[in-house]
DNA sequence: ATGAAAGCGCTAACAA
DNA sequence: TTGTTAGCGCTTTCAT
């Protein structure tokens, strides 16, 4: 900038003006600097900016795997949000692990950043009240914080388990599976919960052999599945507790001789055409919700942190209608 | 940090030491500055930093859309090598438009990352040689650079097509569609161009009419299909140029009554349940290998630019090995 | 082992 | 309309 102003013979001030379109420049000096600026093929340093203004035009978020499905759609969303007010966005994995959830949500607080998303691998956040006291709009999503008080905006786990369950009962089940994530996760509790609740609303006995709860890995789930379809008290419905699941699960009962009936929580591409029964949740709404509530802090907006659930659309494609006893 | 130094009784540059782990300050030194710093909650400025040390400890990435399956585990990729040199990813989506690809990469070059991956939208890039002289290493992924002599690493669209047109024609199909995207996108050309010499190695004629190459919009794919499958001269099989077009030709051929073959490029999540032969093309490896390359350069390793080309696999899975006239 | 001073490239505040 | 000065929070250089 400094070479721009000498090249143009200018202050540096001028050349500051031009550059962030600031009016006070004549058309004929606006004009010199423009020039210089070509040749010397100048572009602002955003780095020196941010320092000064001390704001960064860019937000933070933590995911927990950019490459499942689930988060491709969300991450997309709170960029069109971030774009709209003129920031960049800045991701990364926690991989579910969460300290490498901490430890991507610091370096991300030492950049900087005007806010924060943050699917929550761990369930205890008080690392970043600092940081919110300090003035990071933090917003989490998907699962809420933990031990601390922060916004949040969540799927109804509970009430979409537990619709996919009555609908499995509705369709003359007695005997439904449960597979689900690690008890540690928020949403997988919840759903479970859901599982529970629906199987009491039918006064339906619950055996334990009919939950698993833990790695979704997929030897993990294939053995899950086959336990329970396989057992002395064999299911002939099973709810999946995430899309994960719901692949696994599948792929696990293509080659059974009975038809096992299935739904699973969140939406799959492709699960028109296998007409799987699903409960989809919006994930592009889930980011975008959570992204406009974090500009909404950013914009000055202060009201008190909330939670803020969206619901789950129940969509009957076919395996989830199956009547129990069906043979291929 | 100069309060820190001040409560500590320290000067600035001891702090900056312990803050940074260098060697040169005693042990009863380090504890007394790391109690002014836990006490106060302080935490290094990366902006400050950065201004400072020239190296932003981050690398951009530009695609096209982070929602489509095939760039999740791409940007994945990139972020866990990004990890490993203790680097952030900063991505956003072109959503296919040059412009918006542009605006992107000048505005991630303005905030100095130390590296750039570009999936093209556009197709001349000369906007970012000044960008490359002044330093920003470069690669472009899925795509070449256009009009500008830069890394690329590529899926090997042409011979991947070519086989699996081939792959249906040994299957006995002598009228075989093509729907690609839009001419403009390299791939689409290239994957065309393996269609055309499949089909001329078998000494096979191709209608105009077998050929599509437009926008990948469901309905424009509907009705591609319909024309090709219900014209004068129909099809019986077709090769989809990727994954958008490979749902959509699905949903428009699941209630046609004859079996149309299908062979689609890139390989889908339940492709193996919905038995959809593929030639995948390893979105991970793709985004791994930019990603290392951008790091070699970064290294200081200034090797001339060059193209790498992965690889593609055919997965048969039954779509493509239907024989022509089968009804369903 | 420790610290003082200069400066990275920009913008805010003020002056001319 | 234009320019000057100070300083954002850190690291680098050179003294001590």
């Amino acid at each position: 900038m400094k070479d721009v102003a000498a090249r143009a013979g200018v202050g540096l001030k001028t050349v500051s003006r031009v550059v962030n379109g600031e009016p006070g420049v004549t058309v004929e000096t606006e004009r010199r600097v423009q020039e210089a600026i070509d040749s010397l093929g100048f572009r602002r340093n955003d780095s020196a900016r941010v320092l000064r203004k001390g704001r960064t035009a860019s937000i933070g978020l933590v995911l927990e795997d950019l490459a499942d499905p689930f988060y491709g759609p969300l991450s997309r969303a709170v960029e069109e949000v971030a774009r709209a007010h003129g920031a960049l966005l800045i991701n990364g994995s926690s991989a579910e692990d969460p300290e490498r959830e901490q430890e991507l949500a610091l370096a991300l607080c030492a950049r900087r950043v005007d806010g924060l998303i943050v699917i929550p691998a761990g369930d205890d956040h008080r690392y970043l009240e600092p940081e919110i006291k300090a003035g990071v709009a933090t917003v989490f999503v998907d699962r809420p914080a933990g031990r601390i008080d922060a916004d949040a905006v969540l799927s109804d786990s509970f009430g979409g388990s537990r619709a996919g369950v009555a609908h499995l009962i509705a369709h003359g089940h007695r005997r439904i599976g449960f597979i689900g994530d690690q008890p540690r996760i928020h949403t997988a509790t919840e759903r479970l919960r859901g599982y529970r609740t629906a199987m009491e609303d039918a006064e339906l006995p619950v055996a334990p052999s009919w939950v698993a709860l833990g790695s979704t890995a997929p030897e993990a789930v294939r053995d899950a599945v086959v336990d329970m379809v396989a057992g002395p008290e064999p299911v002939t419905a099973l709810f999946a507790g995430n899309n994960r699941v719901t692949v696994t699960a599948l792929r696990a009962l293509a080659d059974h001789q009975q038809r096992i009936a299935l739904v699973g929580f969140d939406d799959l591409e492709l699960a028109d055409l296998l007409h799987i029964t699903v409960i989809a949740q919006d994930a592009a709404a889930l980011g975008r919700t959570a992204a406009e509530r974090l500009f909404r802090r950013l914009d000055g907006i202060d009201d008190r942190p909330a939670q803020v659930t969206l619901k789950t659309t129940l969509i009957p494609r076919g395996s989830g209608e199956i009547p129990p006893g069906t043979i291929h």
